[in-house]
DNA sequence: ATAGTTAATGAAAGCGCTTTCACAGAGTGT
DNA sequence: ACACTCTGTGAAAGCGCTTTCATTAACTAT
């Protein structure tokens, strides 16, 4: 029924070969071949069938991106930047979410053993090694966004660095008790905790080591996910502490709206009361009037994109690892505007 | 290289169809062989091709999901719910975003032609005629969320009963001059203005002509997107009308939140000064305590990525169609807790 | 026993492309 | 003129499955 490149070859007088060379290299075919071709596959309406295509070819022309949690707003944008390069690439973008741990082990075995996409974006961590390698013997690349492993091309920002910016900023404003909420303090996987969120405490911790303040492991909270109703949890435990953070510094924005939210459900004033400091700038950061260290959350996807597909065509990339720079972006909530007003 | 189907059939004494059985039907064929060859699989390790299998029985194992707009957040939540529903049938997403109709074109031109994927799911919008046409040509089901096409399996939501709701209780809060936003008038093609945003206006009207107001079409205004800029532009423009609204009702919740950044920055309170009641019921929208509409986002994309599951199976589903409860959730910004406080 | 089913299996023919290989025919150099 | 390289092209062999079809073995019914 539908029309195959048979049906072009007889309709063009030449055989299939001749065919599938002007549908690819293009080279070595006749001007005047190639016209009647082009004109039968016209006048027929040929499309060739991707399917037949991708076993003779291998390849599927499409990126696969796994991400853990499609609710965090971070991996969202992240997402977008992959979907813009992408699809500009030509390529189709398959999305694998995975909420849970065990969800992330088979994800990852079924993945790395058929053929479901010619690369691959990992959003947030590093896949275990038999699956790394698995993915390399299939010749599958493999680059993860928003996490650094030397082994892997990796796009990433600076998260120490990020940290330091948004506790020194506290600290410049005056605050000697500043809190930290982080996702999760155990490392995901046995990777060797360089998750972002690790990172960016030491560079809390650094902030206050240098400002000559002891760090106090109980103005840390661990918040589990990155979402408002767990960053509200993690404020109450910190809030209620006996000697409270008059600052809180959070891994993400998710985590500081949660807390921004039960700061004031207590009738707290922010940045009065309470100043708040998030991570990445995600949309709501600015209708929130939120100060937060933005990461360039679109790029880091786009870059991730480009590299893939770079490696997915066999190209050898030197640089495959990229930094992308972050910056501090003074909003509201953390009180340096209300000072400077008044000033 | 790779272990075929061909080695396991060396390896279990037997051909490759008997192999390619028990990989499949699982009918008749004997329990010892099925034991030998399920022995040969494990082996080697092998696992079936899925380019080979997909081109042979003419399948991708994969739902397309078509958003027009990646940054908009009920989008990305309809998409939340259709990706829970597949990767637990076992089935790839594949996105594609369209920003521009331009694109739209091509894409759904690309899309209705080779086998990108074996179900559609559109969001928010109907395919023209000859794309319909083509996937139905191809047996590819075409189901459409947040939106209501005789034609075609939608899930969807009484939007009129939703523009009513919602401006119904603003006049029974006392507001006689009430502006709407939507994103555009035009509808996108031919199907014939029952887009969400017009039909939202419907009831908008009806609400307005039961209290005995006059419609005023210089209190309608077109934010063009769902986003919070455009929706600061058309607030600017209503509100700077002679004679403003009081109250302002908002086709979406990104535009309502822009409403409020915009009258805010002119120092309006709401809702003492505007109230502002919004749609969808994003995440956000709680945040922000803004009174709106809500819509089962999620529950949408279940129910889309389930009818076309179905409907990918040759299953002969009856009730394709189907809407979806929506409901009024009170917040801050319609002013209603404040009366209660005060009364 | 004998014909008539039914169950289990392998050979082979697709699926619709890409790619290798061989072979004409046209140039080139001597 | 003759050997010698290119170009342009088609036949045919994959790619790794599914599925049809024929065949054998085993089982029922007379």
């Amino acid at each position: 029924m539908p029309v195959t490149i048979y049906d072009v070859a007889k309709a063009a007088g030449v055989g299939i070969s001749t065919v599938s060379r002007v549908l690819n290299d293009n080279t070595n075919v006749r001007a005047e071949t190639r016209h009647r071709v082009l004109e039968a596959i016209e006048a027929l309406g040929y499309k060739p069938n991707i399917l037949a295509r991708n076993l003779s070819r291998n390849h599927v022309q499409t990126v696969g991106v796994v991400l853990s949690y499609f609710t965090n707003p971070f991996q969202v944008a992240v997402l977008q930047g992959i979907e813009r390069f992408s699809s500009q690439a030509g390529l189709d973008l398959t999305i694998f979410s995975m909420e849970s741990l065990k969800r992330r082990e088979t994800l990852l075995e079924n993945l790395s053993h058929g053929r479901r996409c010619d690369g691959l974006i990992v959003i947030s961590f590093t896949p275990e090694d038999r699956f790394l390698q698995r993915f390399q013997r299939y010749h599958i690349p493999v680059v993860i966004a928003d996490f650094a492993d030397e082994r892997i091309p990796s796009i990433y920002v600076d998260n120490v660095a990020g940290g330091y910016i948004a506790t020194k900023h506290l600290l410049d404003l005056g605050h000697t008790r500043i809190g930290y909420i982080l996702d999760h303090i155990e490392p995901q996987n046995g990777s060797g905790g360089n998750e972002p969120g690790a990172d960016r405490q030491k560079g809390y911790q650094r902030a206050l080591t240098e400002a000559g303040i002891a760090f106090d492991p109980k103005l840390v909270s661990e918040s589990g996910l990155h979402s408002r109703e767990r960053g509200a949890i993690a404020a109450h435990r910190l809030l209620n502490h006996p000697n409270p953070p008059s600052a809180i510094f959070a891994a993400s924005d998710m985590i500081a709206l949660g807390v921004m939210e039960y700061a004031r459900s207590q009738g707290l004033h922010i940045p009065g009361d309470l100043a708040v400091v998030g991570f990445d700038d995600i949309e709501l950061a600015s209708f929130a009037g939120l100060t937060t260290v933005r990461q360039p959350m679109q790029e880091m996807g786009r870059h991730a994109a480009e590299i893939v597909t770079r490696l997915m065509q066999g190209e050898k990339v030197l640089r495959t690892s990229r930094q992308l720079p972050i910056e501090l972006v003074i909003r509201e909530t953390c009180g340096a505007l209300t000072l400077a007003e008044r000033g």
